[in-house]
DNA sequence: CAGCAATGGATTGTTCAACAATTACAGAAA
DNA sequence: TTTCTGTAATTGTTGAACAATCCATTGCTG
């Protein structure tokens, strides 16, 4: 699909780095919601030239983790709640789909049981930081059944706005250990054949979560600051 | 889902204008697929300095209509087999779903017999490239239907890299008169509330399609130029 | 002649400093 | 209070410069 060899690995330029790095501070919550990235201080901060971080800026507001308001700056995202409700809509027609019509001996599905595992050591753990980083590539990997590049690169980007969202909410635990359970559930159906019923199963998972989350979300955001 | 009040109309930077000019520009086919576009030419005859032209590389990135290869350049996107069998993929998945869940009277669907009745027009007058336009419009409105800006906006994207594919074959006619006739067919059982009859004759439709598609394109690639 | 290292030129990557354009803010006036 | 105005701060954009990388040619070696 690409030009040359796609040169992914090693040969990364220098705002492609900073990109990750921020992806990474952002998701992780090191910045709020809503902040603004001033340009001076982020790029004195990162110790590049404005420019560059400008590019970065412009790659990072496809992941959707930025805003960019002309003339104005760029702001982390605020997940409303109206990109929850279409992010979870995304997830079910996307996830559902890609699990209902994959072939039995998919590759992806080791990563499916994998994800899994790494969830039930985590919950061991009490790492619910760690769960849900598992939560995420088991439907990540389920995403993948469908074999898409396209559904693949878009379905990162609406994992890591949910992450952004996420992180906003505070217990973990009660957000993600019920969660662990029902994708066993959900693998053994899947891996036993049973596609249709694997992917009603995925469906009540992302209803109960979806609800979950956006009543956790609604409190959340009306008791502390920027309502609505 | 936007930071402020969504600042979309009028209020655009240079930068933002110049990428949507060049995404015109090359869905028009007026750079030739794998062309490198240099920095130099391209910000001299735009009128722009690199820097911003840079700003706005990184942008069409995010369209998939570029793609960029550290210390080599960025070059107009060669539609391979591959992404057109994925392109479709994604299309089935998603244009299918959203028409069969469709709610009756859902605004998108008079989109979608506007775009109905352009097409006729267009090709009452021969008018092939319009004809295509509106064969977009009415797929993109059906996309709609599924109220989901996410979808929506990665829809856009794969439709123009669907027209960059289109724009390497002749013979439009032959592209896009048959499926005139089958939007029609489609839309009124869509019309008539058999939404599941309207998703069966649409997946039919994109697999006829691929097939034709895929068909010319790999002729025309063998005979002129970069193979495989 | 084939293969390979060295060289040189062109292009991209990145920085810096400056200025224009726009916005945000604070204080004055009604 | 509200509105207006002017100033400061920030973003938008440019041009030049240099470093890093790639590409093609040259020339050497076997």
């Amino acid at each position: 699909m690409s030009l040359p060899a796609s040169p992914s690995p090693a040969v990364r330029t220098l705002s492609e780095r900073m990109a990750e790095e921020l992806r990474q501070r952002i998701t992780r919550g090191e910045f709020s919601p809503g902040q603004r990235l001033s340009e001076q201080t982020l790029s004195d901060s990162l110790g590049i030239s404005r420019n560059t971080l400008r590019e970065v800026f412009r790659m990072l507001t496809k992941d959707g983790l930025v805003k960019h308001s002309p003339n104005r700056g760029v702001f982390v995202a605020i997940p409303s709640i109206a990109s929850i409700i279409d992010i979870y809509r995304v997830r079910r027609l996307i996830e559902c789909q890609a699990l209902g019509q994959a072939y039995p001996r998919h590759p992806a599905k080791k990563k499916m049981r994998d994800a899994v595992e790494t969830a039930l050591r985590c919950r061991a753990d009490s790492d619910w930081l760690g769960a849900g980083t598992a939560n995420m590539a088991f439907h990540m990997a389920i995403v993948e059944l469908a074999d898409s590049e396209r559904l693949n690169v878009l379905f990162a980007q609406v994992l890591a706005e949910l992450r952004l969202a996420f992180g906003l909410l505070q217990d973990p635990e009660f957000l993600h250990a019920p969660y662990v359970d029902m994708n066993i559930n959900i693998l053994e159906l899947a891996e036993s054949g049973e596609s249709a019923r694997a992917a009603a199963a995925l469906n009540d998972y992302l209803v109960h979560s979806e609800r979950i989350v956006l009543a956790v979300y609604a409190r959340h955001i009306s008791d502390s600051g920027w309502g609505i």
